[in-house]
DNA sequence: TCAAAAGTGTTATAGTTACACCCATGA
DNA sequence: TCATGGGTGTAACTATAACACTTTTGA
């Protein structure tokens, strides 16, 4: 026991963040939630929503603490993706920051705090960002594209009950592509996860389509089997 | 840039490690290549490879220092895959961790230290490993099962060249489920990575079968496209 | 009555699964 | 000549992709 503390103190130390990369979805585009940067240097630039990592800390939690404080969610997706460690990617020396992704609702959750200029941002045209932050947001989006397809994560940025119209949007916003609509519903109708809440859209000048809700429960139920190699 | 560096001073600093899992294939089994543990506490427990990160080093670097400080080999495959951050993952104290997967050919590489103990070990029967290093090495070998579908990472284990059936007995074993002989070869042939290297199988009590080695420049030239939702 | 999006089905193609026999080799 | 694994094809099934018209609503 002694020599492992000993062992430990003979290491060299890093101070450790994380960065949460928070998804939303609006008026038919990925958002992502940024920040000015608090440094003097990137006072021009945006910046994704980060603290260090507290003692004693697990990663995770300091992720949720980002969220909370930031947002006032805590019941949301968040994952962690990559840990990001080039030495000179902060300007105040080296500082390992490991990358979370959350995805949120934004109808759910009005922002309470507006610090530093918090707000909403496009993925597809965000530029000048502070740190290698711009990297992160790339990779942190390359994986949601990936998980997507895998997990059905996207209904954590929809309403709780959306049209398949609303779902479809979603999916081509990410992905970046156009889906063929009957095979889009189709896919979905398959898969048997969508409850038909008997309700219908309101406000569209238009015929309104269904409302549906997603079943968590019947998701979690059933397991996913991977079979057929493919590359 | 002062207030950068004020800042970053400020912040708590944490010991950070990088362990690799490194994968081998031998005798139809998928091996994982460990050590006995420095630390006399866990002196009966078998330890991944590991070492600190160094001042001012990438992270990546830092595990491809430890595989040649371990290994002697550099030309290997290695992937970051998740950072482990339990505040009592370590008896020392706080220590962080990356994980890095690694996979190599044990054929093309006999190792050439022993220290500590090192050597492949049974993926399936490990237990009684040091640290977390047993739930370290289950997500990595999860990852593994994940990825070798969507990747030709397997190549990385087998010799140069390679029958069929060895390919096979490999995916069988980290996936752990039998395969159709045929659908396999026919699903390996259509996608067209196999070079016939024209050479057979010697020394074998039974019909040889050809040998093949993977065509890893036609399979760069290629770019995998991403299409279908699936969970 | 018009504009706008909802809702719906079929056909062709590609991929996956399941399955059995003959062949080449060394012992 | 035997034991062992190599090598091969087909048929049923499932998933995917392409494609156009009618319906409902609000303005």
């Amino acid at each position: 026991m002694k020599d492992a503390r000993k062992l430990v103190e003979s290491y060299p130390r890093v101070p450790i963040t994380v960065d949460c990369v928070i998804f939303g979805f609006d008026e038919n585009e990925l958002k992502v939630l940024l920040i000015r940067s608090d440094l003097e240097l990137f006072k021009d630039k945006w910046s994704l929503l980060g603290d260090f990592a507290d003692d004693n800390e697990i990663l995770d939690d300091s992720a949720y603490r980002v969220l909370r404080e930031r947002t006032g969610m805590d019941d949301v997706y968040l994952e962690q993706v990559k840990t990001f460690s080039k030495p000179n990617r902060h300007p105040g020396g080296r500082v390992l920051t490991v990358a979370y992704c959350s995805l949120l609702n934004i109808e759910h959750h009005q922002l309470k705090k507006m610090d530093n200029e918090l707000h909403w941002h496009s993925v597809k045209t965000i530029k000048d960002m502070a740190f290698d932050h711009h990297e992160i947001l790339n990779e942190c989006y390359a994986w949601l594209q990936k998980r997507i397809q895998e997990h059905p994560l996207g209904f954590n940025l929809l309403p709780e009950k959306f049209s398949l119209r609303e779902l479809q949007n979603l999916y081509e916003a990410i992905l970046d592509r156009k889906m063929d609509r009957r095979n889009f519903r189709k896919k979905f109708f398959a898969m048997d996860f969508l409850i038909d809440t008997g309700l219908y859209e309101d406000d569209v000048p238009h015929r309104p389509g269904k409302l549906y809700q997603f079943d968590f429960k019947k998701y979690g139920d059933t397991k996913k089997k991977w079979s057929g190699i493919d590359f």
